[in-house]
DNA sequence: TATCGATCATTCGT
DNA sequence: CACGAATGATCGAT
């Protein structure tokens, strides 16, 4: 890992960039200094956790305090404005399906970007989502020009197990997921664990993402491990997902 | 990355 | 507590 160049807002803040293994020493660093970083001017150091397995890296931590949190879920419920009718549909297997929560895409102004073969214009950053950018920006040092956001209604709304489309993203990116509103279960399983005769076993790992919380899925993640939101019968009240991620340039003003 | 039916797991009720 | 039933979660086929 390197360390870079420090930032204006928030001198304590530190970007790194993985070039290579870190080495233990290099990690136990890494952790430190990350715990220093802050949500906003003199504010509160924020408590990462560490979650890590073959192939996978990822971080978490609380972005936002409860009421603050609160704040943000209202607000994106009254601006964010979701896809209907056709772009809220997907097919599987030959079938149309309405997918079982509701989806929206924010992002810079001209920049599309491509869900289940059909290119579409994002919509143009809300307040509220650009405030929401900015934080996890200063919490993590990356810059996002993309948000795809999904509403699940309650327990019975889900996302199957997939993996992010590779080449439309910036593989050297993390992608941060920012969570609002009913806790949800969160499942990573390994590639090569999946399937009827998998080659390996490798044992799930599964989170609780909490109201308010912020995870990173740092490269390679993103190549070896299938994520997915359960069906949850218990949960009875909504989720808002906010996916910050770095869309490669070249699609832009592709007329 | 959707749904469905089969199967596995957990909780419930007596 | 034991045991079967009911409910819920997971898996494989499509």
């Amino acid at each position: 890992f390197k360390k870079g160049r420090r930032s204006g807002a928030n001198a304590l803040m530190l970007r790194y960039t993985p070039i290579a293994e870190p080495t233990v020493m290099e990690k136990f660093l890494l952790q430190g200094q990350k715990k220093h970083l802050c949500t906003k001017e003199f504010s509160h150091p924020i408590p990462w956790q560490k979650i890590e397995a073959e192939g996978l890296d990822c971080d978490y931590a609380m972005l936002f305090p409860k009421g603050e949190a609160d704040d943000l879920f209202s607000q994106l419920e009254e601006e964010v404005v979701y896809s209907t009718g056709e772009e809220s549909k997907v097919q599987v297997f030959g079938k149309m399906y309405n997918i079982p929560r509701k989806q929206a895409a924010y992002g810079d102004k001209g920049l599309e970007y491509t869900y289940s073969g059909v290119t579409r214009l994002a919509c143009s950053w809300t307040p509220t989502l650009e405030y929401i950018r900015d934080s996890v920006t200063t919490a993590t040092g990356q810059t996002f020009n993309f948000v795809l956001i999904n509403r699940y209604k309650d327990g019975q709304d889900h996302m199957g197990e997939h993996r992010d489309d590779e080449h439309e993203l910036d593989p050297s990116c993390p992608i941060a997921s920012v969570s609002l509103g009913a806790a949800r279960d969160f499942v990573f399983r390994h590639r090569d664990a999946r399937g009827k005769h998998s080659s390996r076993h490798i044992e799930p790992v599964k989170l609780e993402l909490a109201h308010g919380s912020l995870l990173l899925m740092n490269p390679p993640t993103n190549t070896f491990w299938y994520h997915s939101v359960p069906v949850r019968r218990k949960v009875l009240s909504s989720r808002i997902n906010l996916t910050f991620r770095r869309i490669t340039e070249k699609t832009r003003w592709s007329q």
